[in-house]
DNA sequence: CGAATCATTGAGTCTGGTCAAACATGGTGG
DNA sequence: CCACCATGTTTGACCAGACTCAATGATTCG
């Protein structure tokens, strides 16, 4: 096992030196199981901690006034999370783990360390920062402007590009792991609105799902109804400085 | 005239070196004036630069397929913009100006410059990321799960209180300086439909319009009708590393 | 003063929500 | 192994919030 997945995740981008993975493996020295359906973060609790998500999918949501849920992102392994901890003594946003998840808490004090040290590192966690931000603006948009059924598709090929990202062998068929309240709650639909979405995109010969699994027929027809980008891909990172 | 006015904006956080005030300063010293109603990045094309907003009012957007606007922030004096310019060859959104603005374009060198040379300033702009980044999920959250009168009286709290963050004589009364397309167009409405929700707000005794002045009448109402938090408030910068 | 932009209002439509029931699935304990 | 329960999916009938289209006022600007 490599010794830091988030070390992992940013290896894909950039050559590290080693000085720079030991640095991000002072991130992961202590790890925390996190069960299916356990919440990590609860909305408006005290948040010391930020996380290395090292196993297992994870989700951030906040709760509305009227009880209903706004799921903000999924998290896959390497992804820094709990990040508003930094800023905010009560976290905005809950954590709850959708798997069987571990998880390894460290300080933000470290993350001024990491930015004293590795200049580099830092401006790579930034450059992941705005990957993450364009990717809430597209969903931004994709709720303020498309239909439900450009959502759900999005949602879908999303899902299937990131799983991808941590198992190259995955194809066009794939887990969702998600219910459709969940994914509901995500694309800001209902579960029974949901369903007769993907029910349509099965009609229409884009996707087709058994037990549980769901198999991209047509991507390019799934891209056009959903307008989707794969912002996680081809980024510019030529302007980074100088490792240490 | 000061400086910088992104150093005015941080120096609102935390008290900055002369050091960091210099550093700071070179990304202002160029500056390009937009006219009002004018593009100063178009989406999917090379986005070069990055730029601080110095004086004016400037809005980042996305177009869609079938000819809908989505914007996604309000930028004001002291804003990064154009930030998605750092890891995209082609920017993923488009910045126009919705007064007369002046912008200050620098070299996205200069930023990796800040970087290593100032870990401090590095750390306090990844800090304001978050904060964006989370006024933009509680957006999220408000497209996919309220009601169209709760996004109209957030969007109405949030200009306020980021045009009396500029401007702390601002009151309870000020000018919203944007047409009621364009506040449908934040908050994923028809200018038809934000017309009807102002009227609303009016009836039900929240707020006053008069020749383009909007006065906030009960403001906690209001609040909760919206489900609105100010993000810009109470930041934790404590643990930010010592600065050069 | 005319043209253009913006705000307002009404009538009718439609997308997506609500409610409720039936159906599938999988895990559990007897 | 099976009955049972909990959870999740599917489907139908109906409803409502928000959209569309269209017309009329109000402002602003040249």
């Amino acid at each position: 096992m490599v010794a830091s997945c988030f070390a992992e995740l940013l290896g894909e981008r950039v050559d590290l030196t080693a000085g720079e993975v030991a640095a991000l493996a002072r991130l992961e020295e202590r790890t925390r199981e996190v069960r299916r359906g356990a919440i990590l973060q609860r909305e408006n609790e005290p948040c010391g901690e930020l996380f290395v998500l090292r196993r297992g999918l994870m989700m951030s949501y906040v709760l509305l006034d009227d009880g209903s849920r706004q799921i903000l992102r999924f998290l896959f392994p390497g992804d820094l999370i709990g990040v508003p901890g930094m800023i905010y003594r009560d976290s905005p946003e809950a954590l709850a783990a959708l798997t069987d998840c571990t998880v390894c808490p460290f300080e933000k004090t470290m993350l001024s360390q990491l930015f004293e040290e590795h200049p580099r590192l830092a401006a790579l966690v930034m450059a992941l920062n705005q990957v993450e931000r364009v990717a809430l603006t597209d969903r931004l948009a994709a709720l303020g402007r498309t239909s439900a059924k450009a959502r759900v598709a999005a949602l879908l090929l999303d899902m299937r590009n990131r799983l991808r990202f941590a198992d190259k062998a995955i194809g066009d068929t794939f887990t969702l792991g998600l219910t459709q309240e969940e994914v509901g709650d995500a694309t800001g639909l209902t579960a029974v609105h949901v369903n007769r979405m993907l029910r349509q995109l099965e009609e229409g010969g884009l996707i087709r799902r058994e037990a549980g699994r769901c198999t991209i027929l047509d991507e390019r027809a799934l891209r056009r109804a959903a307008n989707y980008v794969d912002r996680y891909e081809r980024l510019e990172l030529g302007w980074l400085p100088t490792a240490r």
